[in-house]
DNA sequence: TTATTAAAAGACAATATGGTCTTTTTGTAT
DNA sequence: ATACAAAAAGACCATATTGTCTTTTAATAA
């Protein structure tokens, strides 16, 4: 679906947001061991999202990583895009450049109410929402052993 | 959605079936030009089907790409896993290694009927289905301008 | 003010993907 | 037989993605 810095952007946002939400800071040695990926590349993922304002950061003792509360949440379909993702929910499922109802490929018909539907999830779901679900324990931010 | 490769085997192997039925043999050459892709990578791509068993060729002087019409109809779900891009419709949305409806990540419930709206469409639609619909001139191959 | 902690910055490298081109092989027509 | 046409094979290259590591900067605690 989405590629390794859309999958890890995704999992640490919300992984963040949950601590944020049980009044904690994780840093992103913290960060990556809990959703099971690359310290370093995490860390690198984690700078970009700050840099586009979608975290806050703290250096030194006590620091790691936070949401701003007064920012509004943010919903999965600004993350995707922002992580050079959003193929997976715009464009045509046969790759043409131009694909539409008047216009449409042998997919079209079956593909577009799909795509529509991936763009439903991403713009109706946010880091926030996500985050919440894990917090009531009914859901993995990673594989259980 | 999918990569490249993907693409233009899907694309291709439409265009030379709805060659095949107007009985023509297409070329690597008008190939590339019909589907809008580069003609060596496209050459390429079909060399690895026919090695793949997906389609003939022949050599020579009226030589070309063609189905087999003995072999049966091809999903593209068998095309689109035999060209390495099978994550589109298996696997977690959230990137999770193991993810279900006992233990699923915070994307499941949405994302579960999603995939498997692709993977019905891809097991149904066949490079034959496809080939049809544009041989009806209701829908393209490539952008027309 | 010094030691410690943690993020920021950026160099570096491995692999995968996408793309181009030349040479070789095989088939057909004359 | 020879010329020609077209795929097969494979070398080569560009770029993007993924990942690792070292050094620098900034904040805090003692």
């Amino acid at each position: 679906m989405f590629n390794k810095e859309t999958e890890y952007a995704l999992r640490g946002l919300v992984y963040i947001k949950l601590q944020n939400l049980k009044k904690r800071r994780p840093g992103m040695v913290e960060v990556a061991k809990e959703i099971d990926a690359p310290p370093f590349f995490v860390a690198k993922i984690l700078q970009r999202l700050v840099r586009a304002g979608f975290i806050e950061s703290a250096k030194g003792r006590g620091g790691g990583f936070y949401f701003d509360n007064n920012k509004p949440d943010i919903p999965l379909a600004t993350l995707i895009t922002a992580t050079g993702n959003d193929r997976s929910f715009t464009g045509c499922g046969f790759g043409l450049k131009q694909c539409d109802d008047a216009n449409p490929c042998p997919l079209h018909e079956r593909y577009a109410p799909i795509r529509d539907a991936i763009s439903r999830l991403v713009a109706e779901e946010t880091v926030r929402s996500l985050a919440e679900k894990v917090y009531k324990k009914e859901f993995n931010l990673k594989t259980i052993l």
